[in-house]
DNA sequence: ATAAACTCCGTACCTAAGTACGGTGTCAAT
DNA sequence: ATTGACACCGTACTTAGGTACGGAGTTTAT
């Protein structure tokens, strides 16, 4: 049988097969269909989930906070106004948090700089940009 | 005595005072002096030094990496170009970040969009824009 | 000068997000 | 048909990052 199976997809997506199960455990993860032998069969789909998920996290939203994100699509009426919101709230969100990385970005390449010109530094350069 | 004791210090920078303790016993924070009667002091600093650290968790970066962050900076020669490296290291990073935030960004952007137009949409959006 | 509010310290506890264990069942290759 | 790799499940353990507790000392306000 040649199946994608929860091993073959955490090895793609390079997680653990026990989180996999964590996430399905915790409702991250829809449940997979069952081959014969009651081995778990995923959809390729899976992993670009799996793959997104990790990303997220990195970028500094919680397990609930992803699963809400990844919800977020308008099925059925009444759903759309308040799935638009949601989608809007978040925006404003991800906004703040590209800015204030390019704040981080900005003062990193002061310190390069700063070291290529050979000037000692005094004080903290990055927390001294972040706070400008 | 008007002084910058940790209560003081926990409301301006949002946090309890049991983590500003949690914080100087990791070294996350420096010690501070201390007044007559054995409190700890900080300089204004200490306040934009945590509310920092809190954006920067927010940012997906942990209390280890931003502790790196932190102390980038040039003291005394041959530091440069360690410290250039580190921090041209970290401007990937965040950079990456950057990307990807808006591509979720895009991503939401296009719910909001098929929001707008009554379009009910199959698949995931949010999911379907981050591997594209 | 006494109470309320704040701080001290050490230790214990908590939540999120995994990670490991151990005994059993399944599949593929020899 | 046996062996090795993989999967099943439930439960227990771990790590990061706090949060709470409790008894004692200090400061501030009344």
């Amino acid at each position: 049988m040649n199946a994608l199976t929860i091993g073959k997809v955490a090895k793609l997506a390079r997680v653990g097969v026990e989180t996999i199960r964590y996430y399905e455990r915790e409702g991250i993860l829809r449940r997979p269909s069952r081959l014969a032998g009651s081995y778990r069969e995923y959809s390729p789909d899976a992993v670009n989930r799996l793959r997104f998920i990790k990303r997220a996290q990195e970028l500094g939203f919680s397990l609930r906070e992803i699963t809400k994100l990844l919800s977020l699509r308008v099925e059925g009426r009444g759903a759309c106004s308040r799935v638009k919101r949601r989608a809007e709230e978040k925006m404003g969100q991800i906004e703040e948090k590209i800015s204030d990385l390019k704040r981080i970005k900005a003062a990193l390449s002061r310190v390069i700089d700063h070291c290529d010109r050979q000037a000692p530094e005094k004080g903290c350069p990055v927390l001294d940009g972040f706070y400008a």
